[in-house]
DNA sequence: TTGGAACGCGATGGACCGCC
DNA sequence: GGCGGTCCATCGCGTTCCAA
């Protein structure tokens, strides 16, 4: 069992592999930039555009946060939320949700979970729920790395250490369910649970419901994750986008003082038995 | 010694704001 | 409206640490 059902696609890895070993080689040819392969190398050319590149690609929230707009307004269309709207740039939260129920939920885009940017995040004062939703774009990107990266190397060290609560998290996507990341959970069913929402076709989303509390060595040494229906906003997702129960993950984090570490443990369940635990590991905070 | 995990940093673009 | 400065977002990579 892993983390999240979904894996790299193999094929896909190897060709950029392939194609980007090409790209580094062979970059001198392109364009018309007058320098041989020794001054192209030794100029920053490659090296620059590369990153202007890869920039463009990091600093564009657009097809991101379309995403969300399709499936929020989705979800308030058929009743399973009774409002939603963006936080606007002066909040930290992307979206704030209002549940029949009348909770306030916040949520926060966050990318493909690995990276420091995941450690980003301020639950809103307001918020009786705060969900951190992974929207990763990169069809090249692994996500059974990215989801144990996110979940256990950034945010539990974050909660633990800034005292912050986290509800769950979502990773869930546009490149769900397409040829560049199959997903499994509908894989060889006879009528696949796919949602045709604008222009995606979307597998239920994968869902991780976090403790209520924040895990203290002390005083509060192991929370128990929430049930589903603790969390209203990812109960209505999971409903709304016809997921099953035993596809559902409970994470709970252990910790504990070990000499002068805090250490922790995290522990993912899912359909009723543990499918990812890490060794106790201390936090490292500077 | 080595390989992998953890996590901070770097390079860049986008959004916003104040000033002219 | 255009320009420049600032802040904050992204992901990949480098460094450090530790277990095997």
């Amino acid at each position: 069992m892993t983390i999240i059902p979904c894996l790299q696609n193999d094929e896909l890895r190897k060709r950029i592999e392939t194609y980007s070993e090409v790209l580094k080689t062979e970059a001198h040819k392109l364009g018309d930039h007058g320098l041989d392969e020794t001054e192209f190398y030794n100029s920053g050319l490659f090296r620059g555009a590369i990153e202007r590149i890869r920039g463009q690609f990091s600093a564009t929230m657009g097809p991101k946060r379309e995403f969300a707009r399709h499936v929020l307004n989705y979800m308030q269309d058929r009743g399973f939320i009774t409002d939603w709207q963006s936080a606007g740039e002066a909040n930290r939260h992307d979206y704030s949700v209002t549940m029949p129920s009348g909770r306030i939920v916040a949520i926060e885009l966050k990318g493909c979970l690995d990276g420091n940017n995941t450690n980003i995040f301020d639950r809103p004062p307001q918020a009786h729920e705060f969900v951190i939703w992974s929207v990763c774009t990169n069809p090249g990107a692994n996500p059974r790395h990215n989801a144990w990266s996110g979940i256990h190397t950034r945010l539990s060290a974050e909660i633990i250490s800034r005292q912050e609560r986290v509800d769950g998290t979502i990773i869930w996507d546009m490149v769900c369910g397409t040829l560049g990341r199959p997903c499994p959970k509908i894989a060889g069913e006879e009528k696949p649970r796919v949602t045709v929402l604008g222009p995606y076709e979307l597998p239920p989303p994968c869902i991780y419901v976090f403790p209520a509390t924040v895990p203290s060595p002390r005083n509060n040494p192991h929370p128990p994750a929430q049930q589903l229906g603790d969390v209203h906003f990812l109960k209505a997702l999971h409903d709304c986008f016809q997921g099953h129960n035993d596809e559902v993950n409970y994470v709970d984090f252990a910790v504990e003082y070990r000499g002068v570490d805090t250490v922790r443990k995290t522990t993912v369940t899912r359909g009723g038995a543990p499918v990812m635990e890490s060794a106790p590991t201390a936090i490292r905070r500077t």
